[in-house]
DNA sequence: AAATAATTTTAAGCCAACCTAAAATAGTAT
DNA sequence: ATACTATTTTAGGTTGGCTTAAAATTATTT
């Protein structure tokens, strides 16, 4: 059985949403994540239901089955190794990967991503700090929290991002808060729930509440 | 205006067989090229047509346009930069990597093309000793010959095949007969045009007629 | 519980890319 | 020039993926 560009991005994002939601994708969900119509989705959804990769049933949502579930996280599994390799052995910065591993993610190989995960030394994870799962779509969990969440004088390392868009990416190289870099929280301003926080950098900046929401943080 | 995939590997066909054969591809040699029928073809070609990206005269023909030749030679280009990526960077061998080309060609995006080719260190010919055409569609030039017309006591370097199948490229590795290898002809067997050769690695062998037509000599 | 709103599905149809079978044209041989 | 053959095109139809508009179902409000 062969499967579709257009399939494996259904797949996906039935992924991402279920994961998100914690539920089962609704159509709606699925037409907004794939810019698309209502109709649009409930024909591809039965396509995918004879093709036993969703469990569907009409008005009800969808949710991938195991070998669903397989494929979409083989996708992102793909699209975060060629996210490393764009980064760490072509240089482009962390905010121009994502549109062209999108592509990346559909080739078909199976030793191309294991010669290509070698090449790049296993990483765990991607140049915005997400995991990126091995074969077995196993995903590397790590005790995170949001940078709001920390209470002046706790410190932590900056480890991720929630929020992918390249304003807030590019924002985030101006401030000079790369992954990896260690902070500590200063003061927290209840007017405005921004934060004052010091970078191991040296630098001392106020950063926002919406900043703060979408910086992940490990405590340490 | 977008191009697919589809219509790309119909751009690149006709590209290859007018190349060949010098002269409009027919609507027969692309459909053997594409392993379709004539009549998918003819849909196809009046498509690229309104395109501007093929002439077309009904039982005619087709040639491409300056707008088809350059999606064309820049799919080689991407192809063949890729394939050097696959054998130098992840240590595919030369008969595995065309299949995996042949999808990361259609990867949309200049600067990943550019900077491959950084990356690379800007190489001329891929791992088939074929020549990688710059950004403007221009392919290097090499004066080759065929091993077979090279007479007796004549030396040269296998710079390139022309058969790409897995099993010719095989058989050179099995006779140690990579690119670069260095070789003199010791004698010609008018009965079977099969010759003795021998390369720079001190191995002598005969070589058959078949095997001596597939291999690009550069003389000296 | 009934009415209204939101969501989802169905219906009907479009376009790209394919197919087979039949018709048209071109090329070749007598 | 005619007949035959090969090639190419047309005609008509399929499938995947999409659309809009209308109908059906579910969810929410009163």
């Amino acid at each position: 059985m062969d499967i579709s560009h257009t399939e494996e991005n259904y797949l996906k994002a039935i992924f991402k949403i279920s994961e998100r939601d914690g539920k089962p994708a609704s159509t709606n969900a699925i037409s907004t994540e794939m810019e698309t119509t209502a109709a649009s989705v409930t024909d591809m959804v039965k396509r995918l239901s004879d093709k036993t990769l969703i469990h569907y049933e009409r008005y009800r949502g969808v949710t991938l089955t195991g070998q669903g579930e397989q494929i979409a996280t083989h996708l992102i599994r793909k699209h975060r190794l060629w996210e490393v390799f764009l980064v760490d052995k072509l240089h482009f910065s962390w905010d121009e990967v994502h549109e062209i591993a999108e592509q990346l993610e559909h080739i078909k190989s199976q030793s191309l991503v294991e010669r290509l995960d070698e090449y790049l030394g296993f990483p765990k994870f991607d140049p915005h700090g997400d995991p990126i799962p091995d074969s077995n779509g196993n995903f590397a969990v790590r005790k995170q929290i949001l940078l709001s969440e920390l209470k002046p004088g706790e410190r932590g390392e900056v480890v991720g991002v929630q929020d992918h868009t390249t304003a807030f990416l590019q924002y985030l190289d101006r401030m000079e808060l790369a992954l990896g870099t260690q902070v500590e929280v200063l003061e927290y301003f209840e007017y405005d729930e921004s934060m004052r926080v010091l970078a191991n950098n040296g630098r001392e900046q106020v950063l926002s509440k919406k900043v703060c929401q979408n910086l992940f943080i490990q405590k340490h």
